[in-house]
DNA sequence: TTGAAAGCGCTAACAG
DNA sequence: CTGTTAGCGCTTTCAA
């Protein structure tokens, strides 16, 4: 208004010049520049939401821990969103809170967002709503929804099925799984890929211990494991519980990589730095994060939005100190 | 509108209801209720920001990275500002970008919130900005800004120098620092603490090496100690480092504790599970958001809002097993 | 305790 | 290329 008037047009060129649409001169164009500028002005947001019925920003439901994954999906995610011009609005799923995801996508629809990220999918049942924008969710199995919802597989169970052959292929007859919670589906990707690779091989499937991702879970497994002389490799669902297992190991008095093997899951920063170093399995969040949106933005922006990347997401086993082959 | 005719009642009967506003007669108040719930109604945060000035929300300037102490402030700061009935914005700050914290806090203000948090706050000299809403800069000394800032001091000089003093009364006759970037005031912090420490005791200030916070410039530190027989302690401003300093260290032959000890800072959930388990600073990251957050919260919405819980946040010191006497 | 009227600051749709 | 006219769905102010 102020802007309209200094720069002596309408207010609606004002927003054209502020929107970059076509149709304007440059001339005009400076002149309204020159104005908002002197006049230090923003534009209003809450304004303009109402008017336009987009407000700009995606939601992101996240897991509220400090563990490696769900965090780097979380800053993949801002990144790709930043990058297309989308603002960012978080909210973290209460651990035990039994709706926790269908609560937060709600939240998230209530604070009004054009669309929304599952980052770190559980199963809790069917997802009782009906959000009125497209839903993405990361790392499931696609056709679970209906649209407005849209999947993105991942490809963890393949790449668990490869860090469990490495295992194979270095001479252990078989190999033992510490698993993440059964109902994320990132715990069964990795499970899935296990047991792929255990049976392509004709290998025993020993029993499954099932951790909640953290290193605390992965020692107590890891003394379960430690107790059984039998046990000579292991692949743990994530490199938290890796940890704790090594640690269980090494306190049990059966030396990594000498007498086990282990191998993780993620790659986090500070596994190169462990002792031993630890072999793990590398994805790209910042790819899975960039295409789940591209997805997400063809649904909010409609097909003339850019394309998803073709092409597999990176996925590679890093081989390090931690894994042998089985003492002789 | 469509809730007001079902009801009965006007709009304004309706916001009253929706807001918890006194002045309206329970019968009244069930009817509007019962009509909502039946046409699936949800408050349009847009207008209501547009009509009202205030958004409900408030934006986070982050870390764009995985490390341990940025990660866990912004989760704690989310659930903080959650229960304190606010929606996050979360906006990264892009490694190198010069005004990084400048342009994200006016990004933020540009998306409309209520206040900003930044929780990581680097010296980018002055902050060249005057944000229209209140600004809490987190881990500050006080006094660095104008209001509509408030800043919340944090405790890590002092817990950096009982970390230094642990090693000096374990009998270590200097304690080497490796630090995090200069520039962070974090990293001050710890510097502070530690100067302290040893000024306190009569001890010789040996160099100090700066790295990134990363494990992999830790271990570029710990490179440059192990070469120097004299090293028997390090402090390092984070776990991050201190892992890596541990790791080379041990690649040089040095074992920890047996020959240097090494402490960290953040206790990191791997800390207790790490060969050695490290001992390091734990901080109380709910603690100081929940402080910090109150302030904010009353710099938004007047001296009426609750105030600041009283107290120091839990600092404390947790001893493990990467520290010992020096060799005889 | 309730309602009516008047915008908040923008964009959509349509004219010029 | 530019302007006019209506709202978007709430809250505010004032009156009943």
């Amino acid at each position: 208004m102020d802007v309209a008037r200094r720069a002596g047009v309408s207010q609606k060129t004002v927003s054209r010049v502020l929107n970059d649409e076509p149709y304007v001169s440059a001339e005009v164009r400076q002149r309204v520049l020159a104005a908002a500028a002197e006049l230090g002005y923003r534009l209003n947001t809450a304004a303009r939401a109402l008017a336009s019925g987009r407000t700009g920003s995606i939601g992101v439901v996240t897991l509220g821990t400090a563990l490696y994954g769900p965090v780097t999906m979380l800053m993949s995610i801002e990144r790709a969103a930043r990058d297309a011009g989308y603002a960012l609005r978080v909210v973290n799923t209460v651990e035990g809170d039994p709706d926790g995801i269908t609560a937060a996508v709600n939240s998230l629809v209530e604070q009004g967002v054009d669309g929304v990220v599952v980052s770190e999918p559980i199963d809790e049942g069917a997802f009782s709503f009906r959000p009125d924008v497209p839903v993405l969710v990361l790392g499931m199995p696609a056709a679970f929804f209906a649209p407005p919802a849209v999947t993105v597989p991942g490809h963890a169970a393949q790449a668990a099925r490869s860090a469990t052959e490495h295992l194979l292929e270095l001479g252990h007859l078989t190999v033992h799984h510490v698993a993440g919670p059964a109902r994320w589906y990132a715990a069964g990707d990795r499970l899935r890929g296990w047991r792929a690779a255990l049976a392509a091989h004709g290998r025993p499937e020993p029993p499954v211990i099932e951790g909640d991702w953290s290193a605390a879970s992965g020692r107590a497994a890891g003394r379960r494991l430690a107790a059984d002389p039998g046990v000579t490799a292991v692949f743990a669902a994530n490199d938290e519980m890796a940890v704790g297992v090594i640690r269980a190991l090494v306190e049990a008095g059966r030396p990594v990589p000498a007498e086990v093997s282990v191998v993780g899951f993620d790659d986090i920063p500070l596994a190169a730095y462990l002792n031993p170093p630890l072999t793990t399995v590398r994805q790209s969040f910042d790819a899975v994060a960039r295409e789940g949106l591209a997805h997400l933005l063809r649904a909010i922006e409609g097909p003339d939005a850019a394309p998803p990347p073709a092409g597999d997401p990176p996925v590679e086993l890093v081989v390090r100190g931690s894994t042998a082959p089985p003492p002789a």
